[in-house]
DNA sequence: TACTGATAGTCAGTATACTGATTAATATTG
DNA sequence: CAATATTAATCAGTATACTGACTATCAGTA
């Protein structure tokens, strides 16, 4: 009988419990509310000014579906602003505020905490094997879910 | 700048929602209806009949709140049936039910070969090395998150 | 036994994630 | 250029996950 540990299923899952339960201990002891989900899109929007939503999902493999809600609590939280694009009336620019700036820049030191915290039973090699093959396994599995990552246009 | 693809939380994620993705494939394709929750859930229901709910959350480190759910979906389903403890009047028996064993038996093909898929890009010494890198993480961080695995109550 | 604390389960509320549909706008093509 | 297809975004609906509160019950102790 498989124990659900040799699943690698469920192993995923229970390591990415984990790791959300880490990021959120780590930034709400540093004094901010900000959800995994949440940093990664701000990031992406700072490193990117003035993308569309669509573009932001690719690059952090979201749903299209999931990215409208992060985007109107990362804008309800005045982190982020989003206006029409004057390019293409269905889209809409994503940019930075000052305010998600800081934020940024002061939740830097908790969240890199949080990533070792997460990895805290495993050596700097062991940590480093696992982030090879999980993206190896990622690379392969990519197009099987309904939000892969995408590049963007060129 | 550190990328996404430098964070185990974010790899974590991605790997998880490939995960989730192949297996509702794979056990859509053969003609069932079942998350991969609803399937550990269903499979540890089986092999500890009379469980109550809060020790089937310590067997696959589920919240309480969430496995509420899980188990209504399950009866409604009529794969559990769900019962007051003559021992704990707080508490809830479950049991399989036939229904449930026969989609068990039903869907163990399926599972299996998403498990194989969702590490196609591994060879098999890696997959076997990813899944004990991931052991090892979560074992070390199990009693970070709500709801850590815990063993039965002798 | 009465009091205190712990436990099983549920509920309301919030956030991710998906399916499938819809609207509005853009791109493509006959 | 008109018909078609595609795309950006949103919406309704469902399923995990969690926080924190609450009820009912049980267990331990003064």
């Amino acid at each position: 009988m498989k124990d659900n540990n040799d699943m690698p299923g469920h192993l995923a899952r229970r390591f990415q419990q984990i790791a959300v339960a880490v990021f959120l201990a780590e930034v709400g002891e540093a004094g901010f509310d900000l959800t995994p989900v949440q940093y990664a899109a701000l990031a992406t929007i700072k490193a990117n000014p003035g993308l569309d939503q669509i573009t932001l999902a690719g690059l952090i493999a979201y749903d299209r579906t999931t990215i409208t809600g992060v985007v109107d609590r990362l804008v309800q939280k005045g982190l982020v602003e989003r206006r029409a694009s004057p390019r293409d009336r269905r889209a809409r620019e994503l940019e930075i505020t000052d305010e998600g700036r800081r934020t940024l820049r002061k939740i830097t030191p908790a969240v890199e905490s949080a990533q070792a915290i997460m990895l805290r039973g495993l050596s700097a090699k062991e940590g480093e094997e696992l982030m090879r093959l999980l993206r190896k396994a990622i690379a392969a599995g990519n197009e099987l879910s309904r939000a892969p990552l995408r590049d963007i246009k060129a």
